[in-house]
DNA sequence: CCTTAATAGATAAACTTATATCTATAAAAT
DNA sequence: ATTTTATAGATATAAGTTTATCTATTAAGG
């Protein structure tokens, strides 16, 4: 039901998360390969360098359709673009960002975003003494004039660093206005309409993670 | 052979790790439940409020041995310190931060990861002009501080925000001077000994799954 | 040129996680 | 008191993901 085989029609066969989450560490290995002078690399060695198995690397390279030669692996320049292709990280994309507070502002400084063509083009508040004001070169604006300029720049993608309590409303507003796409930071998840993308980073999920592993690895050495 | 039943003598059923990355969710709902002045709540509600099944909240909740009543359901605040216990976020612990940057100055300044128990006592910088300041209240120390003051505090916990080339050499650093568990920021994966637990926070990951995500939806609008 | 070895690609099995079904229980309604 | 109903808890099934095995290919070595 989830996965309708009428739905895709041209074979999009479902891509699984998890490999999705490793291309970007692919990525960065192989441009740092590049830059160290290579020009091939096998799955072998990707694996190795990663702590990651052999088979697993393949299966996750094959979905971007990159090919490679037995013996001698894959052609770097070409896995990256590859990946660039399969993921949409070769053509610019314009993001607005809502809440310019502590990370918000860390997030609009960050140049490391542009490298997968993501583009903080400006920012939103609600506070007065910051509308108006820039942050790293970007202009901070009054959260009223979200819905005119989504509208009136085709952004489609939205940054959302408010505080938690704020959060779902920012994302009502947000959606309102026209934004597909939202990247939420707060600790709690935002309810948007199915024809809206929502990714959640939520910190809290990764110290959860982090502190059983802390606390496993402490009973196991007792033991 | 990873799960090797010799290992866990005492029923430690290996814990999923998608059910860890949803105990923060419940966790977050219950307290701003119990704000609201509610006393109970069932997976049902629960479900219904974060867009899950009560199958899978009920499951999840089971492993912290939470325990709820047929027509009710769970005590709310039960059931949070049930979660608290289960991951360990009634007990404080103390981090490091290393990279006193953009990123890690938000990291120090903020102050909701004290609701978890976990508090980021000092930061280190290899950079002369923030030595010996203070960020919120914080003070940055010389990295090279970092050995001594790792042993003389006790301190197991090391949040990792440097530049991606000099992710790995800090990371190392960390661990011969005793940190036991790392949160790396950076855009790269750090390889440690086994016995050190590494939590990597790559927003690479996420934006990759966002970016796919993007390009289906704008896909299955175009058919 | 032939053999060897490393590797990509394809297929199959094992494992993990999510979903569905069934049963027991306790609160509320009759 | 009895019936109904919503729910937790237990068990079973399905789906998704990882790991293993097999096959084909191609570069390198003899
Ligand atoms: N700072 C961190 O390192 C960190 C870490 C993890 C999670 N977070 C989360 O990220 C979010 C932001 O954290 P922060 O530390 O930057 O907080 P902050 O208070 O520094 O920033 C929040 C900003 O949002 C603005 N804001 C509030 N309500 C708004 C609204 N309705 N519309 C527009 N703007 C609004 C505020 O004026 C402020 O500038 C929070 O949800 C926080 O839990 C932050
Ligand atoms: N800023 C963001 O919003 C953001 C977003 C995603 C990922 N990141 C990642 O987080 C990390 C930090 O990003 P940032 O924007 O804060 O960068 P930054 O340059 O502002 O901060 C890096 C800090 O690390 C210090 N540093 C460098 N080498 C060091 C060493 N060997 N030992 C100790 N300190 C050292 C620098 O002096 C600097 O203060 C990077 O890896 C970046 O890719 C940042």
């Amino acid at each position: 039901m989830k996965n309708d085989p009428a739905e895709n029609q041209e074979s999009i066969k479902a891509i699984p998360e998890p490999t999705l989450r490793r291309l970007p560490i692919y990525y960065q290995l192989l441009k740092s390969r590049l830059n160290a002078g290579s020009s091939e690399i096998s799955c072998t060695t990707i694996a190795d360098a990663l702590h990651l198995t052999a088979i697993q690397v393949r299966k996750d390279l094959e979905i971007t359709e990159a090919s490679g030669k037995p013996k001698v692996g894959y052609n770097i320049k070409e896995l990256i673009a590859a990946i660039e292709n399969f993921l949409g990280w070769n053509s610019k994309s314009e993001a607005f960002l809502v809440g310019a507070g502590n990370l918000g502002s860390a997030l609009i400084g960050y140049q490391g975003f542009k490298e997968y063509g993501l583009m903080i083009i400006a920012a939103f508040d609600n506070n007065p003494a910051k509308i108006n004001t820039s942050v790293y070169g970007k202009r901070i604006f009054d959260i009223k004039k979200l819905s005119d300029m989504v509208r009136r720049m085709k952004v489609s993608i939205g940054i959302l660093t408010v505080p938690a309590q704020y959060a779902q409303e920012s994302a009502n507003l947000m959606t309102e206005a026209g934004i597909r796409a939202i990247w939420n930071f707060s600790p709690t998840k935002i309810i948007c309409r199915p024809d809206i993308v929502v990714q959640h980073e939520n910190l809290a999920c990764s110290l959860a993670v982090l502190s059983k592993k802390i606390s496993e690895v402490a009973a196991r050495r007792i033991s």
